[in-house]
DNA sequence: AATTTTTATTAGACTAATCTAAATACTATA
DNA sequence: TATAGTATTTAGATTAGTCTAATAAAAATT
């Protein structure tokens, strides 16, 4: 069984990693887990003999098969715990991480298992992240930043760049968050300002800043 | 910020002294935590520097009055995350503990708070026993097992005595569980065996062992 | 190719929480 | 009230996780 930050860097190390594709260096790791790099290469050797993570000195570091099992356990925990924060708790979103990192190390099958049925098997996190299944199979979607998507698409919203509050709170004020239906009517050409319908409903224009930030995903 | 390994001695500590009414000797409480005496005097020593317990050497511990709010914060929590297991996860008795017992240690006052108002502000847990408010108030209710209680008398089931699996399996079958009401309309002289109406529906007849397990509260 | 800079690992120390074994204090009983 | 027995504390070790400082390897620059 593994730790709590047993758990938090496998999980750090599969995020830094894109999903396995690339090893990740000491440095990078420490500045995530916000620890030293000695206490990073302490951990990983820890790891590597729990066949965890793949491992050479100085060559980096990944999730190996176990460990990317484990890593994408513990998201899917994570990630249940938001929707559950957000749907029945009404958590705003920057209040969400600080105790979804906490829930999600809770070592009880039957308490996940339920509390995804309670809250009707969702594929989607508040953030508009997949939930990976019981397997850790996850199904990924086209995300797109409306910039970069041509006048007329239509699409729902199921995530955001960054997270800063000041953005997540605009985005409450005009009535926009995960789900929410966006259709791009005009994008304007000298500064690429982009009016969005909202929801069928109310038209408005968003700068480009915010447009890079929000995902859309084919309707 | 305690540990959790601190808060779960001091809700033992708590118990153990019946909510500080008697000091608690090492044996009892390392036999509690299922740890070694001397590791015991090794953490007691170290909640006494943290001012939560009242300690003098061979001389037993005690709740401090910060160490008592502590105590009965984290029961507050660790009884509210009870009733959700129950009410909304559908839970059955036996498997409540093992997750309450880690869900109770997670830090965030919004959290349980929107947890206490999801769930409509309980005042008992699934066992029936009392849920503390925020400041630590405890509303005691008087809680009496079947068999001291006159024929005629009708109450609420608030809990039982003991939590073995085939006791919750039968009373299960039965149809009691707590919140259900229950009128004593008959008692066997011979042996003590209790008739009793079940939600005004049907009357079944109990054993002694039964209604000495089974605890009404004045309706 | 040699040198400098950056990155990573080891060395050694610290705290929390635990253990076993040894020492000490309290309690009960003769 | 001395002694035996029990309860409790201390001594000393261990493991997880962290740190700073020192060393070593790799990468980048001259
Ligand atoms: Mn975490
Ligand atoms: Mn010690
Ligand atoms: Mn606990
Ligand atoms: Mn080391």
């Amino acid at each position: 069984m593994l730790s709590f930050v047993e758990e938090n860097y496998l999980k750090a190390i599969y995020h830094l990693s894109e999903a396995g594709k690339r090893s990740v260096n000491t440095n990078s790791l420490a500045e995530e887990m916000k620890t030293a790099p000695a206490s990073v290469s302490d951990m990983i050797k820890r790891l590597s003999e729990k066949k965890m993570v793949d491992y050479q000195k100085y060559r980096g570091v990944n999730v190996s098969g176990k460990g990317k099992i484990k890593a994408l356990h513990v998201i899917r925990q994570h990630r249940i715990w938001k929707v559950f924060l957000v749907e029945k708790l009404n958590f705003q979103w920057d209040q969400l991480d600080e105790v979804a990192e906490q829930l999600e190390h809770i070592k009880s099958p039957l308490l996940i298992q339920r509390l995804d049925e309670f809250l009707g098997f969702p594929k989607f996190d508040p953030h508009g992240d997949p939930i990976p299944d019981e397997n850790g199979q996850l199904i990924e979607k086209r995300k797109d930043p409306i910039t970069q998507l041509p006048v007329g698409t239509a699409g729902i919203v199921v995530g955001v760049n960054g997270s800063s509050a000041s953005f997540l709170k605009y985005l409450d004020k005009v009535g926009i968050s995960i789900g929410t239906r966006l259709q791009i009517v005009d994008r304007m050409e000298f500064d690429g300002s982009v009016d969005v319908t909202i929801d069928g409903k109310k038209t408005i224009t968003i700068s480009p800043t915010v447009a890079e930030n929000i995902l859309l995903s084919e309707a």
